[in-house]
DNA sequence: TGCTATTAATAAGA
DNA sequence: TCTTATTAATAGCA
């Protein structure tokens, strides 16, 4: 089940754009070896400060120059390393630019997460991991959950799933597999059992709609409670 | 309401590494003037083709030093353009590598998506729309929903909103806003009644897992049933 | 948008 | 990892 060919996220690479291709007879050693008779039309590249560029149309211009860069790196390292990549981009007026199968990624990304925090067992758990012993109570197979139970069942994994996330938010954001301690499953289970005392409070607030928090199961909801 | 200094992207400039930042009397223009006593040691970098590497260190040398420049033009386009990016990786064995606040924006990915659909209304759409008038039944305010419908609208909107992504995610893998096309709401109507039917056959089989589907509402579910 | 002069990223080697 | 020779990305203009 070695995804090795899934190259969907391939596709991507820049769309509608097929840019002539200089002139293959001027190519690589002439940089100077170029006839100084051009009287220097534009000062070339500038060497410029990372830092919010003031101008908007300039801004603008870097903006869509600078992602279509960003998704074809992407996209070749995407093909060059096999991996899957997907990126959310919105801009500053919340346009929103995406890149791969965000949507699949997202969901093994939720998926991935908790298994990884377990053991982090190294590169090579395959598919057939599933024998249930001794898995923590949100490892378990749904189906040894009594039917009554499976709101509040429900419930808990977001909640948990929420915690899990933030803690892990505030170890940093470029939150490698590498950058995670090993975070003993004793510190899920406190995580728990503090939030779970606000289990009904939160469910009362369900739909009011935070920006931190990840309401996952009621995705569309609007963001705010009616005024 | 407009997060322009929202730079919590930033944070991630590439983490433990401090480059020992190369002596700065030898930079710009000595390319050329370099002393010729230099035996030429390395054949400097060479031009590949994008196609999967095939020698497996090589491969994850490559990996490395790429994903860490994707994930420095991320940092750089975000602060340039106050733009905020996500991104998730996994490599090939499925290690995780992301960058950014990612879950705060899946979350806004997710929430924005249908309004995006909804008119794609321009840049200027800041806060203050929260107008409940004329907008579709998941469009409206939570609280408006009786309570003993919930759990069906609950399971009614994350149906709607895998269909959408669904039908999105056909549109091609480079989506940008520019690539939506008008997106009449009848098509999500469309959509909406078409699977509606399979609402009680999906209730049945949430819990299985499908590689393809998100289950968000679930998201530590095992991803098989127990054999 | 398309074009260059430059800067920045990086494939090989050590 | 660290260095270097090259290729690739892109800032400023037209």
């Amino acid at each position: 089940m070695v995804d090795v060919g899934e190259a969907s996220t391939i596709t991507c690479l820049p769309p509608a754009k097929q840019k002539p291709l200089r002139n293959p007879n001027l190519l690589a050693n002439q940089k100077k070896e170029t006839t100084p008779k051009k009287p220097r039309t534009t000062k070339g590249r500038q060497k410029i400060e990372i830092k919010e560029i003031e101008v908007e149309n300039r801004r603008q211009v870097t903006f869509s120059k600078r992602r279509s860069g960003l998704f074809k790196k992407a996209a070749e390292l995407s093909v060059l390393c096999g991996a899957q990549i997907g990126i959310i981009t919105f801009s500053r007026c919340d346009r929103i630019y995406s890149f791969g199968n965000v949507d699949t990624l997202v969901d093994k990304y939720i998926r991935k997460t908790p298994v990884m925090l377990r053991t982090n067992p190294g590169c090579d758990v395959a598919a057939g991991d599933e024998n249930h012993d001794g898995l923590m109570w949100w490892e378990r197979a749904v189906e040894s959950v009594a039917e009554e139970d499976m709101e509040e069942y429900k419930m808990a994994l977001s909640l948990l799933r929420e915690n899990l996330l933030t803690r892990i938010s505030q170890m940093g954001n470029d939150r490698t597999v590498e950058n995670l301690p090993a975070f003993p499953n004793e510190m899920a289970m406190a995580d728990w059992k503090l939030s779970n005392e606000s289990l009904m409070a939160r469910n009362d607030r369900s739909y009011l709609g935070n920006d931190a928090g990840l309401d996952l199961a009621v995705p569309f909801m609007s963001p705010k409670p009616r005024q």
